[in-house]
DNA sequence: ATACCATGAACAG
DNA sequence: TGTTCCTGGTATC
């Protein structure tokens, strides 16, 4: 389940298996046949992640986009061997050295350079890229009379944040989700960025979000599940202080935060 | 077998 | 603000 650090390790994960060599593209389930089509046999020059977003480019110059939304999931089979297709498999790639097959997504489809910059347009700088400019993301916060916890849902204000890193971002830093973002103060706005940063960076490296500091905290053996790796995102009480957590609708989806660790 | 739920976002009104 | 779409895992009968 994908927020911004997913999209960034998949390019990361994927690349070696498919990048710089010929890709047989198809759709079993059947939806994105006439896409994969436009593509199908070309070689995968670049996958690359902004926000929530993938773009594939292809060397005939067409842009494949991949959103994965809620429920999007890729499945890797390493290997050059034929998988059977598993559950509804809406585009898979393959080569050589693996089969990589993309069920669920919100988006799949070949475009143009053109769509993936219109893409890019609507989003915010992506705290995981190198060509991230911070300034625009702090300008629409200060500007913003809307709650800090709806903003960071907000993919034009900065791109890859979803519902568990607002939680836990906010958390970190003892900002109640209601305060208007332009209440806060710039060394908050800063702070925000800089969190977003350092949690999605981390959520890359460990492959799931882990927001909690592990020498106060250690994250239990084996893979965790959800919750257990956060302060307050999915839980029913406060890690740090036992608290019940609240529950806020924002931005349409509940903003889990600590009413005890969050003054408003 | 069925219900419900989830780290998302577009769209209608 | 509410509805809709995408899929599959887990919970509940």
């Amino acid at each position: 389940m994908p927020e911004g650090h997913t999209i960034h390790r998949i390019a990361k994960d994927h690349s070696p298996l498919l990048t710089g060599r010929p890709v047989a593209v198809s759709s079993p389930q059947g939806r994105f046949a006439a896409d994969a089509a436009l593509v199908d046999g070309q070689t995968l020059e670049r996958i690359e992640a902004y926000g929530k977003h993938l773009f594939y480019w292809w060397s005939s110059g067409r842009v494949g986009h991949v959103h994965l939304g809620l429920f999007g999931k890729y499945r890797v089979h390493r290997g050059p061997g034929a998988v059977a297709p598993q559950g509804e498999v809406r585009m898979r790639l393959r080569t050589d050295l693996a089969t990589i097959d993309l069920a669920g997504p919100t988006d799949c489809a070949i475009g143009t350079p053109d769509d993936r910059d219109a893409i890019v347009a609507r989003l915010g700088p992506d705290p995981l890229r190198r060509d991230a400019k911070p300034a625009e993301a702090l300008q629409r916060m200060a500007r913003s009379k809307q709650p800090i916890g709806a903003l960071l849902l907000d993919q034009k204000v900065m791109a890859g944040v979803g519902n568990a890193y607002r939680a836990e971002v906010l958390f970190v830093n003892a900002i109640h989700p209601l305060r208007p973002a332009a209440d806060l103060s710039d060394a908050e706005r800063e702070a925000v960025w800089a969190t977003v940063v350092a949690m999605l960076r981390k959520g890359v490296k460990d492959n799931r979000i882990i927001t909690i500091d592990r020498k106060e905290f250690p994250v239990p053996k084996g893979a965790p599940r959800r919750g257990d790796g956060t302060y307050v995102y999915f839980r029913d009480t406060c890690l740090r202080c036992g608290t019940p957590t609240g529950r806020l609708t924002l931005a349409g989806r509940d903003c889990y935060y600590c009413p005890a660790c969050q003054p408003g």
